[in-house]
DNA sequence: ATTTTTATTTACCGATCGGTAAATACTAAA
DNA sequence: TTTAGTATTTACCGATCGGTAAATAAAAAT
């Protein structure tokens, strides 16, 4: 049985950990090394249109040039694709994310709390990534962790209230920040994660600026009051 | 060519339009006629629980207890079947959400409104499978009428506008009650019709009361201002 | 040039999908 | 009882799914 199993072998790329010292003899790295890098890529867009469930690992490869079975050879699953691409836009959209509220500090409530609708708004309409795969994943989850990356959402979500307590100065346990925090995600998720949904009930282009002027007018109307109560309570 | 026509059987029972006056002489009503019901019931079960794309005639044949060809043979397709459980559960939500108004001129605003969210919940917490569909199905939606149901959603929120208008006494185009009720649909479908995705991401049973109680809390922080605001502006 | 290792493709597996045709079970009319 | 018509099931179709094994291409080390 050992002696069988060193003549195995690896046959995947996935895990690079074993071997790691083991002098490779030989061929070690000849592709230009993108071909992960654009499987993740193509992964990102197909994971924005369908759902975990319904993307399939050979859409993501023809979006790659690639055939599918290399998904499993570089990742192993697709839900290990999955989770390796949630963790790639959850890295890009923390800093991001913490941007939103450079200065904020220094101006009136309404003035700040505009800016960073304008800020958050700019970037989500751009790259609404995130967003739009929180959307179209977090529905039907029955039991959490059927979604493999679902925790970066959580841990998105943790980041933000996290920061809002550091800039804005605010304290204690405070479980109103985290309701607002909440329903503030849920439109978001809605508004520009569905935006393709929503605009078309509204009648509108989501690509319009019409579009994102009432996003962010509803968006004013619904939490800047609640905000104000939320700091003047401080 | 119509010689051969008028020797086809129907083959089919999913429009009874044809051969109305025309004496059946085999076997008009053997079966209790209540297999299209059954169909009809588990899809609801089913549609509830899946997407219409990813729910499949077999799995409700399974519930209904029948063999998935049953559904061919009294809805013609899966999407017909869709359509026709979307148009009962439109027909029998509609004089419920009147109701959810009864009484409220009565009152004062902050009572009225409370009064009206919680019957909101008592009924959809109970029978969420609107709002459930909704969410599921809001999502994929590139070209809308690709659910094909999905005007139901769109004559809903009409439906809502309209009953508020006549019973609060509401005038003018008023774009901010449009608003209004978008904002509240959106966040009812996430709260209600996702809640057991968001209940989990609260650490909460969704069907607690603690998560219920959060649900109204969140709901009259986020809307009973702006409602006021409406309707002070009269 | 040969060997060794890696990268990629081809060909398959079993499962499931929506849908259909044909066979069959059933029941009411003749 | 026969017959006609309906209700239901069985068996299939082509397509797609995630995943795997094996064949092959390619390149570095020998």
């Amino acid at each position: 049985m050992t002696g069988i199993e060193k003549k195995i072998r690896s046959s995947s790329a996935h895990s690079p950990s074993d071997n790691l010292k083991k002098k490779a003899k030989g061929r070690p790295l000849a592709n230009d090394g993108n071909v992960r890098e654009r499987i993740l890529k193509a992964a990102r867009e197909v994971f924005i249109l369908h759902s975990f469930k319904a993307a399939s690992t050979r859409m993501i490869a023809k979006q790659a040039g690639v055939e599918h079975p290399m998904i499993h050879y570089y990742f192993g699953s697709k839900e290990k694709l999955f989770y390796a691409m949630a963790e790639t836009i959850y890295n890009e959209t923390l800093p991001v994310q913490e941007a939103w509220f450079d200065g904020l500090e220094r101006m009136s409530l309404h003035e700040g709390f505009s800016l960073f609708i304008d800020r958050m708004l700019n970037y989500t309409m751009k790259t609404p990534d995130a967003l739009r795969i929180a959307a179209l994943n977090a529905v039907n989850i029955g039991d959490i962790e059927e979604i493999p990356g679902f925790r970066f959402i959580l841990m998105s979500m943790a980041a933000m209230r996290r920061i809002m307590e550091e800039k804005l100065k605010l304290r204690g346990p405070n479980r109103e920040i985290e309701m607002f925090i909440y329903c503030f995600f849920s439109i978001m998720i809605s508004f520009v994660g569905a935006r393709s949904c929503q605009a078309q009930i509204l009648n509108m282009n989501p690509l319009d600026e019409k579009y994102r002027a009432w996003v962010k007018d509803a968006s004013m109307t619904l939490f800047y009051p609640w905000f104000k109560k939320i700091l003047i309570g401080q």
